[in-house]
DNA sequence: CCATTTAATTCAACCGCTGAACAAATCGCG
DNA sequence: CGCGATTTGTTCAGCGGTTGAATTAAATGG
């Protein structure tokens, strides 16, 4: 709101159709269900009424609807308060529609199940080299493992609403993989090749797959992670590429085609080393996996990217000099480019993530010192730089919170679609 | 807060309050006027309702809601049409609310009157050197511009429902400078210098006014001037400073604090030349006017923004071989700050704005050549670079037509507004 | 001149929110 | 132990606003 005096603040006006009259009830269903997910303890229908504006009548008859529907579920144990008619606490619940996160990468494959309540309730990693193998096959492999993931959500009466799958390069529309140049694809059509798989198609209560850029959905699990953290960020993920996904206010920015957070060909030495995008001087040159490794005088460039991460912290602990200075300089570097993008988009935070989450402590310094030269406006509110709360294989776990976070977003989804 | 009236869409993650019965009729009403804004030719009630998915009857009574409120009006010569009972067309009132628009500069005070259908009916300019100026007698001058052209709106049967006023720096919450270099403004409360003015106080019909960064201001004017345009685009100003304005899905985006678009500082030479900001190899140092010029080898640093590059595109002209290396160089730099921008947001239109909008022809190409070495994405879809369609002063037209915009987008607040 | 066609209005029905009254459940105090 | 105070949650008439169909309005065409 600076820059804004006298400041009228719309309450969501959408350009698309109109509003109709069930548009209400369904409106004022996302609004009670969200609060009920932001609240730190189990909320009263009496408090969510105080808090929304509605009247406790409409509030009572839209948490009826959410009970019915098993999105929430009313506490137990009432928690006591002082004189009157004691609450009863509303949750979410926590046996209703869960969310499958899925990821494929270059050296691992993973699915994870989140429910409702954020919580993860599966999480299963399959180690291994996926260079040579072919898309078909990858995914083969992954439609196992969901499978195994899905078997085991049912065996805790949870129902899978959805499923996201990462992948590490660009994702067209309708699930295409325009390029993840790590894995070796190149316009692989992944709701094609899983064809026949239960999870591409939405027959039964089987759910429909999106697919995303892992960077983007390790920002989203993040955000979630966080809640009520910052609602705008920088979420910069470093493996063998360097992604970057944009969160602002609270909604993922992904561009007018979806492929926002390409930081790693921002230009921090323009004159500099050649890189394969045709540039020169770009962040991955200096910052990537690949060139930390190469500066700390590691041979294994070949190294799966945590393990990677992890040897460099080790060295980093044990003062190993040339770690060290290897990563001030990709420090440094990164902080070139963070700082350009911090002074664009104005954001307050910077999560290091990915590969850059175990390399904090070494790299958030330069980080933080190049931000604070080169951000004009740092001088009147500072710029915070940290790790990422959810460690390696967060785009898995935020591609299933992103699920159920839909439903919590637009509960009439969810109502309309139950037996 | 991300902006004014940033279209929140209906789904995203918005804390927005309760949906109340009212509400109902607030949001169509801005559907309605909205989709007849947006119309190429004057819409029937019908085309509307067919639109919309609203019912007929449900579109005139909102219909009647907004000319009532002299929002809309019936177009006299019904279109003939097939058979049946022609159409009545409606279109935005033009003599309805209208808004001021203001900018202050470093060599000149403009003042520009907007109608409700976008049209400017009135523009003021007066050339003068404000950097002498105290900020108070530069805001003294511009409320009696101001005052000439509320005049001048009055006799045209306008109600001004607001204004809003460019300046050339940062500005905080309330209408506060906190920094406008070129000005030499620092922390300059505008609402309390230009207490007693009627610009400043609510009273009568007199409007209150925001104050937002030009080049902000400037995106929007294109954003309004271009519809039905790109939804997204950059919107880079070329003057002595270099400012961005990020268009998002037809909303500005203001960042954290209001301070986004700081591309001025984007570092395109990292081991370059230092920069007052502390940095070095700045863009503003190598496409900043005064960059420029003394390329091109010409001595007047001091030339008016609009004059120097007028002069620029007058040698160019001409062949001046000194200029042609300078614009190259210029659009060089341009293109690699550019480039990164693209990458990271994913936009597919670039507009040169300001000062750079005369130099287009010549900073054109070194813009494209960079971003097509540098862009990873611009082999699937090419990214357009134009020059802005208003040209210098866009600003104050921007800003004008942003309070009309405002109205359109929520006419509630004008409709409970009016006696 | 009348059937046809499309536009706009009228009106009873209905959906969902409101506000107030009412029932439920607990605490505090005598 | 009992009763008022207090707060929660539900019930219900009322009402704003949309819906859908019927009706009126105003043109074209044979």
């Amino acid at each position: 709101m600076a820059g804004m005096w006298q400041c009228q603040v719309v309450t969501s006006a959408s350009t698309a159709g109109a509003v109709r009259q069930g548009s209400l009830r369904e409106l004022n269903l996302a609004v009670v269900l969200r609060r009920i997910a932001a609240a730190d303890r189990p909320p009263s229908r009496a408090e969510l009424a105080a808090r929304t504006g509605l009247t406790r009548a409409t509030v009572s008859a839209v948490v009826d609807d959410l009970i019915a529907g098993r999105l929430v579920v009313e506490a137990e144990p009432a928690p006591r308060t002082g004189a009157g008619r004691p609450a009863r606490g509303l949750l979410l619940a926590a046996d209703g529609p869960a969310g499958l996160g899925l990821e494929v990468n270059v050296d691992y494959l993973a699915a994870c199940v989140v429910d409702l309540t954020g919580t993860v309730r599966h999480h299963l990693v399959r180690r291994a080299d996926l260079r040579p193998a072919s898309p078909a096959d990858a995914l083969a492999r992954l439609a196992a493992l969901a499978a195994e993931a899905r078997a085991a959500a049912v065996r805790d009466g949870l129902t899978l609403a959805g499923a996201a799958l990462a992948v590490p390069g660009l994702v067209g529309d309708g699930g295409l993989v325009r390029l993840a140049p790590n894995l070796g694809w190149r316009d692989v059509d992944v709701p094609a090749l899983l064809a026949g798989h239960p999870l591409a198609e939405p027959v039964d209560g089987v759910p429909p797959l999106v697919v995303d850029n892992e960077a983007n959905l390790a920002a989203l699990g993040e955000l979630y992670a966080t809640a009520p953290g910052p609602r705008s960020f920088l979420h910069v993920t470093g493996e063998i590429g360097i992604g970057a996904g944009i969160v602002l206010d609270g909604a993922l920015y992904r561009g007018a085609r979806g492929w926002s957070g390409e930081i790693g060909h921002f230009p921090v030495q323009p004159q500099g080393r050649p890189c394969r995008c045709g540039g020169q001087g770009c962040l991955e040159r200096y910052a990537g996996q690949e060139a930390i490794l190469a500066a700390a005088g590691l041979p294994g460039a070949e190294l799966p990217a945590d393990t990677a991460a992890t040897r460099l912290a080790d060295l980093a602990e044990g003062g190993d000099p040339a770690t060290l200075a290897a990563l001030a300089d990709a420090g440094t570097a990164l902080g070139v480019a963070v700082a350009g993008v911090v002074n664009l988009l104005d954001l307050d935070t910077v999560v290091l993530g990915g590969g850059y989450a175990p390399l904090a402590p070494w790299l958030r310094p330069p980080v933080v010192a190049e931000i604070s030269r080169r951000v004009l406006t740092a001088a009147w509110s500072p710029v915070t730089v940290r790790p990422a709360v959810l460690g390696a294989q967060s785009a898995a776990v935020g591609g299933a919170t992103s699920v159920v976070r839909r439903i919590v977003d637009r509960p009439v989804g969810w109502l309309t679609r139950t037996p």
